[in-house]
DNA sequence: CTGTACGTTTAGAATTTACTAAACGTAGTA
DNA sequence: TACTACGTTTAGTAAATTCTAAACGTACAG
């Protein structure tokens, strides 16, 4: 049994909004991603506004989150003032920007408030019981060994020119 | 300067709490978490409620989605009806778990989802402008190729006796 | 059987987030 | 100058989420 090509578009966006959603994005993001995804020519935001079913506005701010994480592109062309978004083909790319851009808000953040955590307690600036005060030096210091051994794995990844499928390919066989 | 312990771990389960939310994860989680992380002894469900600020029902949900997770552990004393919590200390294996619940479900929803659209386009069975069609299909099939090699890393990763300080090495060093 | 000490569930409040509609700013055009 | 075609910002709304307070169920103690 056929069935049209616009229906098996509806149902990726569908599905990339759940994706998008489960990952804690806004749902439209998703969406919008699916839509140029599959567009072969670059879309206007008014193009993109209108096969999402969401507003310019709307898209005019969740386009500006997927061109900072490197899922779409903003092209122009000449003697025309609207801006064309077409999608990144190569995700493994992504994947380091989205890496990047969240190592460097919030995960660094708490990098440095457990590390400045750890060397107050090094340096006895804390007052407290001896023993807890040991006991969560111990602790802080193991999640501090943690989160340095991720920060150095997202910039191993970040810093690679292409993780493509061979790159996967020998991280795979090292994990063997 | 000297500090109290006290004002220490309370900035500890802040700064968690943050992480928790930048993750997807309610702020609560992260809080509980945090305490519990930092106790010596196993934690019963009104000492979290009271250290947190949360009340038990709060507590009561949350903590069984860290115990989904990995993130804590549920114990019992013997003639006391009262369940204890501990935290897991070994985060590489909590890592496991995540990755596993992540991909079980959305994640694995989503990949099948995009192979059965490819193998529908592939076997002819949907109408439409044959170019765009063509298009579509390379364009899904990509994205095919890009979950299957996440799919395989994130088993793999899953599979690990133990993901240590060690395998982290040998990963990067194959990254490298 | 009744009372107590638990964990869980539920109904709803408070907050946050995602989105809409419309105003706004700007650059090019007549 | 005014007009048009854009993208952006804003104010407010709808919906989802996180949490509280209280009811509930259960098991053990007396």
């Amino acid at each position: 049994m056929t069935r049209k090509l616009a229906q098996l578009k509806l149902e990726f966006t569908e599905s990339l909004s759940q994706i998008s959603r489960f990952w804690g994005f806004p749902r439209g993001m998703g969406a919008i991603f699916a839509v140029v995804y599959l567009a072969p020519d670059a879309l206007s935001l008014d193009e993109i506004a209108e096969r999402t079913g969401l507003t310019k506005g709307a898209v005019s701010t969740e386009i500006r989150s997927l061109a900072r994480l490197g899922l779409v592109h903003r092209s122009t062309r000449l003697g025309d003032r609207r801006d064309f978004y077409k999608a990144e083909t190569d995700f493994f790319q992504s994947i380091r920007s989205i890496l990047k851009e969240r190592q460097t808000s919030e995960f660094d953040r708490a990098l440095k408030s457990v590390s400045q955590a750890v060397s107050s307690l090094d340096s006895g600036q804390v007052a407290g019981d001896q023993a807890e005060i040991l006991f969560i030096r111990e602790r802080l210091r193991a999640l501090q060994d943690f989160f340095n051994a991720i920060d150095s794995l997202a910039n191993a990844v970040t810093r690679l020119e292409t993780l493509g499928f061979s790159n996967v390919k020998r991280i795979l066989s090292a994990l063997k």
